[in-house]
DNA sequence: TGTACATCAGTGAACGCGCGTTCACTGATGTAC
DNA sequence: TGTACATCAGTGAACGCGCGTTCACTGATGTAC
């Protein structure tokens, strides 16, 4: 099952093969994104995602203009992890209810995808949002899930269907993401950083529900 | 104005000198403080402490443990200035009122004292709770304020007081302090590390207040 | 179709960096007699 | 009060570490003729 040599540009299946390895930029972004998920956004290391890619440590600056670079990229990735973890809760939702109650369900599912990405890929979640990070530009399909949309974008959404809804005042609309994003982000980061560290996720759900509840009548 | 030698044990001020350097444990400790607040946790290098304490490298090892012991007590050390720094916001409140409007009053000046501290002591704020951290055991003095307590139990108390006056239902008590952490802990870092860096302090604190309006009402 | 050449992805070796930490020491101090 | 000794805070030199990054290279590929 070795390979043979593509005829022109071939190999057909990935969008742009490069020349010795296949394709080293994937697979280096593909190796620091495991770093990341292993040790968060420090354990992002040049010499080691060569390493693992089986190649020569300076070979990385063909495709990346230095670890910062790398480290950049592999940040969108995550963020784009992120987004897909969101589409899945969403997707599990049910489709009944009149639309308040689909509002509300979208929401609590934002906050919930959030919340299970930080628990469940805290490496990717620290490397997204651990550090410093800015929000992508609008529309950069790097930290798009499948839907296209960010998670920042998913958020933003889910509060305009609130107030096409009734559910929330519209006057109340301009920055309500800042203040829902700030409410589950510390949720996030006491759970998987501070002090409830230990807890169980059943209890860390409870705690999640209180204050997706605390969220929402507060809005 | 040189230094007489101490007859016995003398100096009499500092509680307790160390023979050469006069206070190097402390000289050390200060160094580091001051290294976490200009860049943070990983700003706290044994190498420019003792550098800075004019010493060499390994006399810091007489005092501490290695680097990690000496960022441990830089990290309690901060935690008690947040401390100081929520009491300061309290006894700026009026007395006025009655224990309602003053329980209410409290809570809002714990959280805008934790939120004032991540802002105005970014690296100390990321020294103590940015990355990795656990509650200090209740009634250690070492992360306590002037008053003997530590920033979350500031918090408690503060929505005890809110149960004393009947604004917080009893049975939502347990777990409140989680809640209310998350959501300032959440702001405090999307404004120092996140997408609301840049904003101007009025507007940081319009957030903040709408912030804490919906903590009040939600929870 | 066959040969000469240009491209540029990956190589191999080496750098300087500052870090934390260990070693055997030295010399000012406090204490026993 | 005076001398001998023990203590232990701070010294000086050195270590190995893995990192990011630079250099001049080589050799498989794609392309021009």
């Amino acid at each position: 099952m070795e390979n043979r040599r593509p005829s022109s540009r071939a190999k057909a299946v990935p969008a742009r093969g490069s020349y010795r390895h296949g394709d080293l930029r994937r697979a280096l972004l593909e190796a620091g994104l495991a770093l990341a998920a292993e040790g968060g956004p420090e354990a992002v290391v040049l010499r080691e995602a060569t390493r693992r890619a089986g190649v020569a440590p300076n070979a990385a600056y063909r495709h990346f203009a230095g670890r910062q670079d790398l480290l950049e990229a592999v940040r969108r990735a995550a963020v784009a992890a992120m987004a897909e973890g969101m589409e899945a809760q969403m997707a599990a939702l049910a489709q009944a209810g009149d639309a308040a109650q689909q509002a509300r369900a979208r929401l609590r599912a934002v906050g919930a995808g959030y919340l299970r990405f930080a628990r469940t890929q805290t490496g990717l979640f620290r490397t997204a949002f651990g550090g410093s990070f800015t929000l992508a530009s609008s529309g950069d399909p790097d930290t798009a899930g499948r839907s296209g949309m960010d998670p920042f974008q998913h958020l933003g959404h889910a509060l305009d269907l609130l107030v096409a809804a009734g559910l929330l005042p519209a006057a109340r609309r301009p920055g309500a993401e800042f203040l829902a994003w700030s409410t589950v982000h510390g949720l996030a980061l006491l759970v998987i950083d501070g002090p409830l560290r230990g807890l169980a996720p059943e209890q860390v759900d409870g705690l999640a529900q209180r204050l997706l509840d605390m969220v929402e009548r507060g809005l």
